[in-house]
DNA sequence: ACTGCGATGTCCT
DNA sequence: GGACATCGCAGTT
């Protein structure tokens, strides 16, 4: 089980996107391990996107985007939920993925404490706000470098180009043009079905 | 199946 | 003051 490092995550942030499908998150929380295979991303760049939150340059919230790709980027939304992002690019440049959907591998039980009892499996994590849930992600995880031993990136094999599907992204309002969101092909543990691109 | 909406706190202009 | 990279519930078809 081989631990991403930051070279990996030093690529353009499409292809980060892209080359997290597959891979698998893992978290070590009170002894027990959480993981879920990452199965839905989208990509985010301060040029070129205004619904980038970096796109006007560093501000307080963003400022984590701006950090040696590798780094957790999470924020607050909606006066409730929490969504988690992989730095990507080289230090300086603004780029991140958004993990959108996990699919549930280890840790199960505790990620239905965390979510709610009566939630199903395949709802635990699909969705944004819903995986930091199920992982306990919050502003405290915000910054944190995915090298480290309780939170990190396990490798896996990467997914063939012709088992990703392209849309464009979910819940924006600006750049809804740009196709960069990404998903395993037929996997159910995708949060939402739109009308494919290509 | 789909649609609308309220909850709720923080950030940024 | 407005917007917000969401979610779950209630109501409708």
């Amino acid at each position: 089980m081989l631990k991403l490092a930051e070279s990996f995550y030093k690529q353009d942030t499409i292809s980060l996107a892209k080359n997290l499908l597959g891979k698998i998150f893992i978290r070590k929380l009170d002894g027990q391990i959480l993981a879920g295979k990452i199965v839905e991303t989208e990509a985010y760049h301060q040029q070129g996107d205004p619904s980038c939150h970096a796109h006007n340059g560093k501000t307080r919230r963003n400022a984590v985007m701006f950090e040696p790709p590798g780094h957790l980027y999470v924020y607050f939304t909606y006066g409730m939920h929490y969504c988690m992002n992989i730095v990507a690019e080289p230090e300086g440049i603004a780029a991140a993925v958004l993990i959108r959907s996990l699919e549930p591998l280890e840790g199960i039980e505790m990620m239905q404490k965390l979510r709610g009892n009566k939630i199903e499996c395949k709802n635990l994590c699909n969705g944004p706000a819903k995986l930091c849930q199920a992982f306990d992600i919050t502003k405290q995880q915000n910054g944190y470098f995915l090298e480290g031993k309780d939170i990190f990136i396990s490798d896996a094999p990467s997914i063939a180009e012709q088992d990703i599907v392209i849309t464009t992204r979910i819940g924006i309002s600006q750049g809804k043009e740009l196709p960069w969101r990404f998903y395993i092909k037929n996997n159910m543990y995708v949060s939402k079905t739109i009308p494919v691109l290509c």
